[in-house]
DNA sequence: GAAATAGTGTCTATGAGACACTATTGC
DNA sequence: GCAATAGTGTCTCATAGACACTATTTC
């Protein structure tokens, strides 16, 4: 609300006015909390989605993967603006580069206990970018790479949806020591530091709906592409296979998704078959009708 | 990220590290940034869309309107749980009424400047509640009052106004009650403090779109409804009226929706028509298939 | 009786998906 | 020639929406 830091001038007021101003003015009520983006970096690599992961130098979860991110610099920046910087420090773009990337906000995080050392709340952002040469060959990013997320979460999560009913927060036993994993946890071995791997699900389960319902596809692929590059997106994310036939005049006709180029692939390691006319990315915002991802019947309740 | 405030050992890694380690112990570099929570909490009132504000008492924006919010407790509580905390503060609802009450996360507002005091990270929640009596009657909350959606947004602002497919929509009687807004009164006056009424914008469309592919509708309720009062949330959330026939049957028809009680209306200021069957929320999460708003096709681009 | 509403029947247009088929390329 | 792929044709089924109609209630 940003608002009852009033002015000492409305004291008058009620007793819960009062306390609003004071618990306002004590420092510990909103001093020790720090503000940090974290961003989810999603692209495709040899038909892989992959994620963009630092290592972490020291305590807690040292040596340990985790998402890119750093604090939000007060006063100077929004938090687009400071996600868009972490990730062109970590990936190495410059603005040109940067600006083929799709960057929207994920979603907070802000759980009293998630970081060990002081309340941190972190504002999430999920990033679709082309496919880009390693960021650890960039300038600035030492520890950064790109993981196959298959190497974080197995077998997919692709059927439940990541469910977060209230609050997020609270992973039982993964605070303090920065080693105590989950009992059971599967992906054990794998699993990002902090509450990451609940963000990474989070940015996951958005990038498959978001896909459904808008050309975001696109902003996996280049400037131009075939129509079988765009089902491989969808194959990807989904991580299930589509009828190619039903599913390239699925794409044009949905009105504004992809414009031809009047051009066609040159085929550098095709195993046969006609050459593909090229097509890029068109000017809506919206599918109309959506592309819905096949057998959601379990998902429903 | 929480990460980077890495402990001193870690010095002697890349100079990039280090700027980092140096931009997290900057105090300037975290410390003035307050973290709040505001909450836009809809309800109908009348079949008309109210939003839940609180009157400033002091500087900035002082005697303005504002969305209800506060201080998220450092390291005592989750974002989540100050958000249900405000809600509660300011609707005066005790914890079993507020099992009642939809509340998620909306997004997360930052801009260096949206506050002229001092750089404010807001996390924004949004909540379906069922019609309340008066805030202003509870203990606690004393400016806090249900303010016509109208009254801020002139002419809703769902794209275009047009009501006129059909006639059904309206109920006699509900539309005389004069709010003190005037018509075609533009929404300069009206807006709210700071960036709220961006906040209340997109927690609008978020709420619009929400009840397309949830049932979330039925928040809006009581525990028990006809299939007539599921229709009007959804004709005063979208603004528009739906086909009465095609409605009915189309609720029943998905799967975990609504299910029957057995009972039927008594029929309180009935006009007239056959008892209607009453209905309460089924167990589903996801309709399926969703209920898709009428003509977007302007929306699409 | 008039008017409003609850609920159902039915027809049509559209889109999703299954399947079949032709054409073009690499090997 | 064979295999793989690009792209199109066609059929079926499910659904959205228009429209019509009956039944039930209030005034």
């Amino acid at each position: 609300m940003t608002d009852d830091v009033a002015a000492p001038g409305a004291a008058g007021e009620a007793a819960r006015r009062e306390r609003d101003f004071l618990d306002s003015y004590d420092p510990r009520a909103f001093d020790p909390i720090a503000v940090t983006v974290d961003v989810v970096a999603l692209t495709l690599r040899a038909d892989r989605l992959h994620v963009l992961t630092v290592e972490r130098g020291g305590p807690p979860f040292a040596g340990e993967r985790a998402l890119p991110g750093g604090f939000v610099r007060a006063g100077r920046e929004s938090l687009d603006e400071a996600a868009a910087r972490e990730l062109a420090e970590e990936t190495g773009l410059d603005a040109a580069a940067l600006g083929r990337v799709h960057l929207e906000q994920l979603g907070s995080y802000g759980g009293p206990d998630r970081d060990p050392r002081m309340h941190v709340v972190s504002i999430a952002y999920l990033a679709f970018a082309p496919g880009l040469p390693d960021a650890t060959a960039g300038s600035d990013a030492a520890g950064a790479s790109w993981t196959p997320v298959e190497a974080i979460f197995p077998q997919g999560q692709p059927r439940h949806a990541p469910r977060r009913p209230f609050e997020q927060g609270r992973r039982p036993g993964t605070y303090g020591g920065g080693t105590g994993r989950r009992p059971g946890h599967r992906a054990s071995a794998q699993a990002l530091a902090f509450d990451h791997d609940r963000i990474l699900a989070d940015g996951l389960e958005r990038a498959r709906a978001k896909i459904e319902y808008t050309p975001l596809a696109t902003a996996f692929l280049g400037e131009s592409f075939t129509i079988s590059q765009l089902r491989a997106v969808y194959e990807t994310v989904w991580g299930a296979p589509l009828h190619a036939g039903n599913f390239h005049r699925k794409v044009l006709s949905v009105p504004g998704f992809v414009e031809s180029t009047g051009e066609t692939d040159n085929r550098p390691g095709g195993r046969g078959g006609p050459r593909a006319r090229l097509y890029r990315a068109g000017d809506a915002r919206l599918l109309h009708p959506a592309l819905l991802r096949p057998d959601r019947e379990e998902d429903v309740r």
